[in-house]
DNA sequence: TCAAAATTTGACCATTTGGTCAATAAATTT
DNA sequence: AAATTTATTGACCAAATGGTCAAATTTTGA
């Protein structure tokens, strides 16, 4: 319909002096700030992951977040820049064990790391999985250059990885993408459609066990078929 | 937070006369009502797909349906209900291939036979698909009962086939469970997530063609492994 | 301690939205 | 063709919502 008023492309930290802070974060941000706009963005995580962007009201986020409205606004000029940076935290996390990918390593090995990596953030931050999912769902207009970019060149250099496993014979002759895929598919499931696997599974709780359960199952699948 | 106002729990289709009609609906329905009905329905799934059930707005949808407002709640007196009927008649379609899963068969035919199938309504009806991970999402408020009812029962008959064809020698021994939601999240995951698909392929468009590549690495992942 | 800067809030507003209703316009039936 | 039923709509409303703003309160630094 209209441009977005932010999206992920080439999104430009505006830092005026780096400064070796206490923490990994702080630009130049109060104590205050810093703890704000941290309740702030696991708030505005949970109530997006839920309702998406659209459906999610900042009254909601503000209440979650134990602030008043516009005392939110004071943080976040807009619920849409609130998104943006939700959806920042959440990508960030996610392409790092991705990323480590080691092409040296065996693939058996390698992958099932991934899977598990993979798996554990769907166990620990299931809402950032669930934001992920609704960005998608709604036509990924926030990430449109991101995908495109980042995001491709990243899975670009990977699929790499996973030929140079199968020229080597340690791997079946599989497309690296769909690979990929499933593998993200898999893992996120078990994040994105929680009430599903607990309601066939009946159980009222993903236990950390049940995710090892779902880890070993995976992996048999998965791999038992890959591995030489 | 309240009770809701409909769900699909047992949900009592009040038919008065069976009646043989025409077409396979058709409960006493006028013409015109048979034809706005299932416009409506059609535009419903597009915007509740594409917003989930808070973000769409009655006005999206009967524009979309080419209706004025006030006519579509003649139709449809309160917006959950229409989402109701739109995620029961996603359901339907979807559950009848898997249902369909043959004992007697031979496992690899069968599961590849289903794989394709639910892929194929994946490219077919990406907009079904992306109803229901929307309600995943907001946690199945309208899908409580159905869950861990009707559809747990079916998961269980379904895993049942699963372990004789196990105990057979046919397939290796995995958790039938984990199998069945790794072989929905990787095939609803081409509609789901489609920009990101069609971003990593650097594909404009998924094409049919597309679509049996998936099919082929998704057999050949998943059965390669699974297959004696 | 005190002024400046940062933070918080109550009150408010324009828009959007789900839903209603009486009145009107087709269809259908008799 | 008249009567009855079905379908359609313009006008409208109350509630919800994103966002603003001036005033008040708290924190910070000199």
């Amino acid at each position: 319909m209209s441009a977005n008023e932010a999206s992920l492309d080439k999104a430009g930290e505006t830092d005026t002096a780096p400064a070796a802070e206490d923490s990994a974060e702080a630009k130049g941000k109060t104590r205050i700030q810093a703890r704000n706009e941290a309740r702030i963005l696991d708030a505005a995580q949970e109530i997006f992951a839920a309702r998406g962007l659209r459906g999610a009201t900042v009254d909601a986020i503000a209440e979650k977040a134990g602030l008043s409205k516009p005392n939110l606004h004071y943080y976040f000029r807009r619920k849409s820049d609130l998104y943006v940076a939700v959806l920042r935290r959440t990508l960030d996390i996610w392409l790092e064990p991705f990323a480590g990918l080691d092409p040296e390593g065996d693939p058996a090995v390698e992958l099932r790391r991934y899977i598990a990596q993979k798996l554990e953030m769907s166990r620990l931050y299931p809402s950032a999985s669930r934001v992920f999912a609704n960005e998608m769902l709604q036509g990924a207009p926030m990430l449109e250059g991101y995908l495109g970019g980042e995001l491709r060149a990243l899975v670009d250099r990977k699929a790499e990885v996973i030929r140079h496993w199968i020229a080597s014979g340690k791997l079946r002759e599989i497309d690296p993408y769909h690979l990929v895929f499933l593998i993200w598919a898999a893992t996120q499931h078990y994040a994105d459609f929680d009430p599903q696997v607990r309601a066939v599974l009946g159980k009222e709780r993903m236990t950390k066990a049940d995710y090892e359960d779902v880890e070993e199952s995976l992996c048999r699948i998965i791999l038992g078929g890959l591995v030489r």
